[in-house]
Parts: structure tokens; sequence; C-alpha cells
RNA sequence: GGGAGCAUAGCUCAGUUGGUUCAGAGCGUCUGCCUUACAAGCAGAGGGUCGGGGGUUCGACUCCCUCUGCUCCCACCA
């Protein structure tokens, strides 16, 4: 078979993930093995794939694989979110588009259209994984509003409802005006912002609703919501305003009075000492207004418009509002002065709409029995964080967690089972019928047609928390006593856990949660944090910006596997990586380099008759030796989570000791046949290697591990058992290190005499050296390699070292004297420095009492080696100056 | 405002209880090569007072203090 001198990934990749497929190679089912499982971090189901998800899944993929080929029973669950935010405004935009508003249909119209949408674009994004390689059980796909899985939704509420845990009440939440909902306090982010600050000046009331000609000025940056004031408050202790106490004051515009209350909230030191109490629009004045019994005047709608209550801009938006109230109050005299002002704003993680505090009915979930335990599970150790840092992040959290906002006023979710009656009272249930017979023990005349269901759905993660449950078993969750089941007995806990810390919170702690109160399990025993994937400037990856590749143009431009180890060489866990798209060539170009190695093993032809030469035995036995001490290195790095570490040994394992010096050494003349015993040796290695990689670049290894010879039917690499390492020899190893120094030191001595790699040369090396290697040496570089003394000739030649062994090419005619010796100075001068602290040390009677033995010791023999090296450049000194 | 973390080669980062000749890797750079697997390649080379200062120690990239610079998280928008 001709191959060409490039790989080509898009022959291959489709080919045998087909073949995966069609082999059901990524199905699991429980058995007597070891499981090994991951439940997917589920994306939005109408989400497409961005190099986050690359780089989620691709570690994932890694870790599912490794397992398997370590003879584990892998299980990679995938799914897609329902994401209802997201989603419901995608559909909403969409409708919008087409004319529709969402206001003139039914909950029921709506949510025949939100399906439509999730059948045409939901799974997008498994099929985009599909081509990276991920090795889901796609048999076990789930969704997270699939009907059981609603279920185990709603009877998780239900149970925790009955538990007490969960209660409805009013509060201030923070309400989002563009997705026209409640989002909690995890969704809402804080980003500086700059916005003015208005000095307002509310005039003192004569007490007949009248303006005086007195006025205090008053700060604030939301100048819209002053018809909203209950009140004006000053610190007790603020003897500048000593003076307004027991006084009222008018809203500008609306000349409406309110009191001046005190209030020790108020920093006397800030804004102007007075604060406007605004209690329907500001968590704090909120907090104010009930210690001082203030009336709540709300004047915000859901859309973030003024209504009625306002009294003027009625319909307005607020922002328009507060640009148009600005000219009015300038107008009217209220406005003092305007200034430039920077401040925290929250905006909505989800629309980037800014956030309304706002006052309103919820769900709420008592948070504090279950932080206390979910906190406990990752301080005892018993779920791990990788990296450990955001161990700190997280206690911070837990310890200091609220209730959690659940309700949403939306209709893509699982909607509340809540069922009120015609009086207002209701019963929690999680279907109709029993809701009805709960609510008959209220009042027996009621009827189906009388109870009402709550008309809010519930916060996404109130079901992706029960994610690692729930795919499995569906019915557990919300079920102390349900019957067994097979698959999550087995399958749970989860081994590992891969995802962003973005969602420790959201998601990770609550699943932690879910996990202690049904299973009294943890969910998953380590968690792998990723980093944020940022563009070479740093920047993170945006739509707006344009900074981020399609991840799909980038595996036909380059390959899936080059994608895969691109995005992983430089991830360490919990660092952000800088995403560069020479990475992802730099990936390329690895392909290649296996693609080519393979063409050139695979074009030998074996010759019985040939005897093994002495430089391929050399070879063999030590990259079996090296190879044991590689695949120690890489199982070390896999059991930490050293990914990126572990990948850069095997990449490197490959490159440099397999192809530049392995099959350097053992690769026959042109036109000649190779022994058997060497092709053996190198095809048995090859395909160790393959193993090797095949966790990250499953195609190519497959494409080749199949092309390496005939395989039966239904074989695959991915189910060979992963190499371990066996015994290895390090002094063997070291040997042979030091027989490619030699080579290099001759290599080295060619290009600066330029001496062509063609010419043979005589290397000279003294009797200590390990002799077994020379055959490698005098093939690589070319030499004739003699055991003798050489002093006396020095001067017609070039010296150097490797270690402690002094080595001499005769080079008649060629050697520059002065240019020689001065290197030997410097040699020499380094040394005698180095000898000089090293006997320092050890003429210090604290070092030699108080350090190790084994330290001492390396010491002595720096000091040694210090003495022989200088001593050989002496020597080579004296034979230049022809001494 | 509170908390956490980071600072090592031009870039991205390792450096695992303070002690192997420990100052490293990959990429980039420079030099020489179209050598019959690979120019997306081969061979060789250069490059850093480990952010500044102080301290502990026989010994500090590693531990402590301090300064400077950056990042992230949390926090009620006067």
């Amino acid at each position: 078979m001709e191959l060409s001198a490039k790989y080509n990934p898009s022959e291959t990749e489709d080919k045998w993930y087909a073949y995966w497929l069609e082999h059901k190679f990524f199905h699991s089912e429980p058995d007597g093995r070891e499981p090994y499982t991951i439940v997917i971090p589920p994306p939005n189901v109408t989400g497409i794939l961005h190099m986050g998800h690359v780089l989620n899944n691709t570690l994932n993929d890694v870790l599912v694989r490794k397992a398997r080929m370590d003879g584990k029973n892998a299980c990679w669950v995938p799914g897609t979110d329902h994401a209802s935010i997201a989603t419901e405004n995608k559909v909403v935009a969409k409708l919008r588009a087409e004319g529709i508003e969402k206001e003139n249909l039914t909950r029921e119209e709506f949510l025949k259209y939100a399906w439509e949408w999730k059948e045409k674009h939901g799974g997008i994004i498994l099929s985009q994984l599909r081509k990276l390689g991920a090795s889901c059980d796609w048999d076990r796909t789930k969704f997270t509003m699939d009907p059981e899985l609603s279920e185990a939704v709603i009877n998780t509420f239900v149970y925790f409802y009955k538990k007490g845990y969960i209660y409805r009440g009013i509060r201030m939440v923070n309400w989002d005006p563009v997705g026209h909902t409640a989002v909690s306090d995890e969704e809402v982010v804080h980003r500086d912002t700059v916005s003015k600050f208005y000095h307002l000046r509310y005039f003192i009331s004569d007490g007949n609703g009248n303006p005086t000609d007195k006025y205090i000025i008053i700060a604030t940056t939301r100048p819209e919501t002053i018809m909203a004031d209950a009140a004006v408050c000053i610190n007790p202790e603020d003897e500048r305003y000593h003076w307004l106490k027991g006084k009222k004051v008018l809203i500008p515009l609306i000349n409406k009075e309110i009191p001046i209350i005190e209030d020790s909230y108020v920093e006397m030191g800030f804004g102007t000492g007075c604060l406007k109490v605004t209690p329907a629009h500001d968590v704090n004045d909120y907090e104010i207004g009930i210690r001082h019994n203030l009336p709540v005047v709300d004047i915000i709608d859901d859309h973030g418009r003024l209504n009625e209550k306002a009294q003027i801009l009625v319909g307005e938006d607020r922002f328009d509002a507060r640009h148009k109230i600005e000219g009015m109050l300038r107008e009217a005299g209220n406005l003092e002065k305007l200034e430039d002002y920077t401040s925290p704003v929250g905006y909505s993680e989800r629309t980037n709409a800014v956030i309304e505090p706002r006052l309103s009915m919820q769900w709420f979930l008592k948070m504090d029995a279950l932080a206390k335990e979910a906190l406990e599970s990752v301080e005892s150790g018993k779920v791990k964080l990788i990296p450990d840092k955001y161990r700190n992040t997280y206690r911070h959290w837990m310890e200091n967690v609220k209730d959690w906002c659940i309700s949403r006023q939306l209709w893509w979710g699982q909607r509340i089972p809540a069922y009120y009656l015609p009086d207002g009272r209701f019963v929690v249930e999680s279907t109709p019928e029993a809701a009805l017979e709960a609510a008959k023990k209220i009042n027996p005349d009621i009827t189906a047609a009388d109870l009402k269901q709550d008309e809010d759905v519930l916060d996404t993660w109130f079901s992706s928390w029960l994610w690692p449950i729930s795919v499995f078993d569906p019915e557990k969750p919300g079920h102390p006593e349900h019957r067994p089941n097979a698959d999550l007995a087995y399958y749970y806990p989860t081994s590992d856990l891969v995802t962003g810390p973005d969602i420790l919170f959201f998601w990770v702690a609550r699943m932690i949660m879910a996990g202690n109160e049904f299973m009294k399990d943890i969910p998953f025993r380590n968690v792998y944090l990723t980093g944020i994937v940022r563009d070479k400037l740093g920047r993170k990856m945006s739509k707006t910006l344009g900074n981020s590749p399609d991840p799909l143009d980038l595996i036909d431009k380059y390959g899936a596997d080059a994608v895969r180890l691109g995005m992983l060489l430089c991830s360490s866990a919990g660092n952000d990586i800088l995403y560069d798209e020479a990475q992802i060539e730099q990936g390329r170009n690895f392909c290649n380099k296996i693609w080519n190695a393979y063409r050139l093993v695979s074009g030998w032809k074996t010759d019985d008759d040939a005897v093994q030469p002495q430089a391929s035995a050399v070879a063999v036995r030590w990259f079996g030796n090296k190879l044991s001490l590689v695949l120690g290195q890489v199982e070390d790095h896999f059991s930490k989570f050293r990914i990126s570490d572990a990948l850069m040994t095997i990449y490197k394992f490959f490159w440099d000791d397999f192809c530049s010096w392995y099959l350097e050494a053992v690769k026959p003349a042109y036109n000649t046949g190779i022994d058997r015993a060497t092709y053996a040796a190198t095809t048995g290695y090859f395909e160790a290697l393959l193993k090797m990689i095949h966790p990250v670049m499953p195609f190519i290894t497959e494409e080749l591990w199949q092309a390496m010879e005939p395989r039966m039917a239904g074989e695959t690499i991915m189910l060979q058992r992963y190499p371990t390492a066996g015994e290895c020899d390090n002094t063997l190893i070291g040997d042979f290190e030091n027989a490619c120094e030699a080579v290099a030191g001759v290599r080295n001595i060619r290009q600066q005499k330029n001496i062509s790699p063609k010419e043979p040369l005589t290397l000279k090396v003294r009797t200590g050296f390990p002799e077994w290697t020379v055959p490698v040496i005098e093939k690589l570089a070319n030499v004739n390699v003699v055991i003798a003394e050489f002093s006396g000739e020095k001067a017609s030649g070039v010296t150097f070292m490797v270690k402690t062994h002094e080595m001499f090419v005769p080079l008649t005619g060629l050697v520059n004297a002065e240019e020689e010796m001065a290197k030997l100075l410097s040699v020499i001068e380094y040394q005698e420095k180095f000898l000089e602290s090293v006997r320092k040390k050890l003429s210090n009677e604290k070092f030699v009492n108080g350090a190790p033995e084994k330290v001492v010791a390396m010491e002595r023999k720096k000091e040694a080696d210090s003495i022989a090296k200088i001593e050989a450049a002496r020597a080579s000194l004296k034979a230049l100056k022809g001494e």
C-alpha cells in the first residue's frame, strides 16, 4: 500500500467512529468488572459546540478511554439540559422574529413551539461531540426534561416540601426584566459600571405639603425611583442634619410628603449623608423599610417599565425614564449637580439585563442543613476537588449560603406542583390527582376544576442537581424507600466529574447535596475543574469579540485528534488555557509524525537470513527499559490528574526516544531487509505506543493499529489493555543517555568544523565508558569508536566531556588551538568556582552533620567529578600548548 | 469592602514533604541541512540573579514577613 506523506484525518475519522458505534464499544452494562463512571456536564439542549465544550469533553473522553483500556467497565453518560431561561429566551426571540409575541400565546401553545424548537435543534451538540470522538454511551442519552427525569424533579420538590425545607414567601429577589423572571443570587454577575451620581434637592415641607425654601441634597444613581421613596434617612449621629429631625420632605416632581427617619445604616461620609429609602427597589432600603414600618410602593413592572404608581413617566422603560427625569428635575430646579460614578451593577447571567431588585412571591429551598453536609463531604476529602485550591472557595460559599430561590416565572421547565384552592391555600403533591385528594381533606367540596396549579417552573439547576442519580434511576430521588435499581447500584457514585469552576456552586455543590440527601453518598469522588478557554491575548472567548473559532472548522482543517491534542497540551487543572491555533498545528504535526513513523516501519521487509545488528540489539534493549520507565511516569501523572504532563511525556517519548533515537538506531540500510528479532520488537513497541496515545488521539491510533496487521472483525484498539510498566534498569537507561550525548557531541563538532555527516570520523574514549552502547554511537554519529588512551595527541583534535567521560575526535589540520584553549579555560574557570562552593559546603560541619547522608554523599561525588573535569581540561590545555 | 490565588526563558507553563550537576519542558528564536518516514521535517545552539527587599536554615524557586504588579471569587446599584 502506497501511503501519502501526510496524514489525512478526514479519510479515517468518520469511518472509525461509525465502526465503534456499530460494534457498540461505548455501551456499558453492569457486570463483574470495576465500574468507571462519568456523567457529562449536560450542555444546553439548543447549544452548539464551543471551545469550552471541546476542552471539557476531550478531558472527559481521555479519562474514559484510559479507564476502559485499564480494564474497567467504563460508562460515560451523555445528555442535554433544558436550560429553562436560556432556551425560553431563544424560543421567544425566534417567535418574535416571526411576528409572534409570547404574551399572546397560551402556555400550551408556547410549549408546543418550544418542544418543536427542541426537537429541531436539540442534540445538535451531541452529534458535534461525535465529531470530536467522544466515546459516550449514546444508548443512555438523557435530557433533563425527559418525562421520567421531570417526574424525579417533581418528586424531589414534593419530598423537600413535606420535609419542611421548601417554603413560599414574598422576598426581595433578583428580577430579570428581559427574561421576566426571578433568578437566583448565583445567576447575578456584578460588574463595575459607569453611571451618574445625581444630587437632588428635596425641599422641606411646611407641614401642609407645600415646599419651604429649605432643602436637603440626596445623592442617588437611580432618580427614576424617587417616586417610590418612602422616607429620607439620616444617621442619628450626624449633627449636620439634627435640625431635620421630625420634619418631612417632598419628593421632587410629585410633591409627595415623606418622613425623615434615622438609621445607623447610613454612612455619614458617603454621598451627602442623606439616603432616600426606596423599599420596593433596593434590598437594603427594604430592610430599613421593615425596621421603620415604611410603606412599599412598587413602581416598576415585570418588563422594567414604570407603572401607574409612579404617577409620572408611566410606561417608560427604567433607563428611558432615568434619562427623561433628569431633564424634568433640572427644569424643576431639583437637580443640584451630576457626577460620573462607577459602581458595581448586577446583571443577569443569562440575558445580561440589569437586575432589578424586586419584591415578589417566590419559592425557596432551605439550604443550611444541606450545605453543612455538602461542606463536610469536601472537607473530609470524600469528594476531592482538583486543584485543591477550590476547597477554600467552596467552603466560603457553603458557610455563607442563603436559601435558594427555586421558582422561575417561565414556562419552559418543570412546573411547580403546588395547587391552589380558591381560598388561596395550597397543597403540594406530585400529581393533580394526589393534589385533589389532599385538597379534599381541606375542603371536601373541592373539584379538580377548582384547583389551580402554580404558574412558575423550577430553576434548571433544581433538575440538574439530580443528574448523577436520575440518569441511572429517575425513580430514586424523592423516594427513599424505592425499589433497588441495578444500574444505580453499580454506577453510583460516579468516579470523576470534569467541569468548569464557574458552576462549582450552581451544579457541583448541589449535586453533592442531592447525593447526600437521596443516596446517603457522594455523587463523585473527584471533581476536575478545568480552566476557561481564552484567546491568546487572555480575553474570554465571546461571540461579540468574534475571537472564538468554530471547533468544527478546526476539526475539518486539522482533524479531531489534532484539536484534542492541541487543547490538552497546555491545560493543567484549574488554569485558564490561552488558546492559540499554533497548538492545534502542533497536534496536527504530531499526527503526521506518527503517520510517517508508521510509513517507515511498514515499508520494512523482513529478511530471515539477516542477523540482528549490534546497534539494533542495543537499541531494543534500551527502549524496552525506557518504555517501562515512561509508563510508570505516565501512570503517575494520570493518577494525579496531570493530563497535560502525561500527554507531554508520551509526546516526547514518541517523538524523541522512539523516532529520533530508536528508529534511527534500528533503521536498516537502504534496500536492505531487517532481521526478524528487531522487526518484531519494533512493531511491538509501536503497538504499545499507539495504545499509550489512543486515549488522547483515538482516530489515528485506531487507523494505524488496524493497519499494522490483519485484525479480526470487531477488534479495536480502544478495548486493548493499556500497557503497564515492568521492571526497568535505570543504569542501562543512563548508559544509553550517555551514548546519545556522545553522538550529540560528535554532531556538534561536525557542525562547528563544517564536516559532513557522511564523512566517517574516529571517536576515542577511555576505558570505563559503558562499552555495550558503542554500536549505537558508531551508527548514529558515523564514527569508529576506539577505546584507548589519547592524552598525547590532544593537540591534534577536539575533546569533549560526557558526564565524567572525556572523549576525543582526532581532526588533523582542523583544530584552532586558540579557540580550543579559550573553551578549556572557561570550563576550568566554571568548574573551579563550582568546586569551591562544593568544598565550602563540605567543610561546614553543620552541613556534614545536619544534612542527610545521601545529600552529603552527593556533594562528595560532585567534588570528585569536578576535580576530574578540571584535571582533564588542564591536561588538554597542556597538550594544546605543546607542553 | 471581604476573601483567595498568582508572579520562574521571548510566549505558555512544570518544578510534588527545603537537599540528586536543579534552574526545567513545549512552542518560538538562531545556525546548518531538500540525509532514500516526515521541510507540518532533520541536526545543533543560544536563552532566566526564579517580581523587589528582609528573615529562618548548614542549605531557599521551595518556609515566614514586607513591598510592587496582576487575576479570580464573594459582596446591598445611596
